[in-house]
DNA sequence: CGACGCCTTGATCAACTTCAAATTTTGTGG
DNA sequence: CCACAAAATTTGAAGTTGATCAAGGCGTCG
């Protein structure tokens, strides 16, 4: 019945068959016997919310990428302060070959599920093949406009348009082909408020009140305390550039 | 009298002979005969302070390095608010060859002098080298470091906490091979109160404020308002840390 | 059910901004 | 070199925003 026709997609490794990263991630630049070899050395796992992943990298001395969830990078202050400098989605790549890593500490937001694999093994992959190299620039470049944007929420935007562009760069994230249509958006917050005060610089009081201010005006609709809904995408980013 | 002897460094464009970017820079993955064949096509030009550098990429289609002084990537908001997301310094490289650029923009902050060249030369060259494209790969993950740390600071911190960031900061780029022996630092702000606080997320005032805050301590003497000196760079570093 | 974690709401307070004005610095032309 | 105008910086007083402190509600998991 059955019958073995598709050669070229069988040679692709089974765990590789389903995965994001083989299309939009750094695999992408691979070929299929590319992938064979990596794949022979990568493992899956799973990681509960707020479990430190640093132990992955240096511990086991890894690389990952994101198959599934939200990975939050914070720095912290000696006092307790603490910044959320950036947020990891499905398929990004963690960590950083040939260069020294930034004083800063991956937690998982959500439930995170990793496909990881030895330095070694990636570092290889990585000197022969330049494309793959390139995606991972490409990767970093995308990181630093994100956190260059960020900048200019944090230090200039007020704790309204700060909740807003929060709300629209998850909308963004969670669905990045999706075209504005005008049609409501429904989307879950990987974030707990406490992590989103911390992304934000605000204290969770201010991102609740700031939260309850939109519903209020309208902008958002706020089903689960996970879970909101936004009307009208536009209204929202105008919110978020400056306050009426 | 004088012979040619030298004949290796010779081969070095004159142009070349004492840019940091040689060393330091991107230019440092090129063998001799590269760099005659980029310097052909280089030219340098000098930019008055608050001068708009975007025409330099956009118009011109160039890349450069930056041979002295100090650029600040902007970030401008429909109405006015303003944020510094990004300071460059010598022998930085500015441009994103093979990749959408972000929506900033470029402005000398004092005056600047660069060494640009053509997008398609260097693009050329970049896929021949992939040392120089590792090398920019690494200055991005360095300004990605730089952005990080600096979401922290404008996050969480105090306005006396972030004008001493700001000042170590400045201490640090002018001249990053110190090692501090306790002894005085004497540094020249390369940037006006004004470009300070849009860097900080603060007011002038503030910024003008803590910096009397500051003097008034003992932590920073003020000779001229462009220069200061640091008496003890390690005190300096615990105010920018924790308010005591 | 009860305890705990998470979120919301209210009242007060401090930090930073805003507005206003004085002061110093810089540039320009006579 | 001086006078004057424009720009940059400093200083002061009043006003706002968001933080802090405190309490209560909601949902989940034992």
């Amino acid at each position: 019945m059955t019958q073995r026709q598709d050669i070229h997609n069988s040679e692709i490794p089974v765990l590789c068959r389903s995965c994001d990263a083989r299309h939009k991630g750094i695999c992408g630049a691979l070929d299929a016997e590319q992938l064979v070899r990596l794949s022979k050395h990568t493992s899956k796992s799973r990681h509960a919310p707020d479990t430190e992943l640093r132990a992955l990298s240096e511990v086991q001395g890894a690389y990952a990428n994101i198959l599934g969830g939200v990975v939050k990078l914070t720095k912290l202050m000696a006092d307790g302060r603490q910044q959320i400098v950036g947020l990891q989605f499905a398929p990004d790549f963690m960590g950083r070959p040939f260069s020294d890593e930034n004083a800063v500490s991956m937690e998982a937001a959500t439930e995170v599920r990793l496909c990881s694999f030895p330095k070694r093994v990636l570092e290889d992959m990585l000197r022969e093949s330049p494309q793959m190299a390139q995606r991972l620039h490409r990767q970093s470049l995308a990181e630093l406009n994100e956190a260059r944007d960020w900048l200019l929420t944090l230090g200039r935007k007020t704790a309204a348009e700060k909740v807003a562009s929060f709300i629209l760069l998850i909308a963004r994230h969670i669905d990045p082909e999706r075209e504005d249509d005008g049609r409501p958006v429904e989307i879950e917050f990987p974030l707990k408020r406490a992590d989103i005060a911390d992304f934000l610089g605000l204290t969770t009081e201010t991102v609740s009140r700031q939260l309850t201010h939109l519903r209020k005006r309208g902008l958002i609709l706020i089903s689960d305390r996970r879970t909101i809904t936004i009307p009208d995408v536009e209204t929202l980013a105008q919110a978020a550039e400056q306050e009426c």
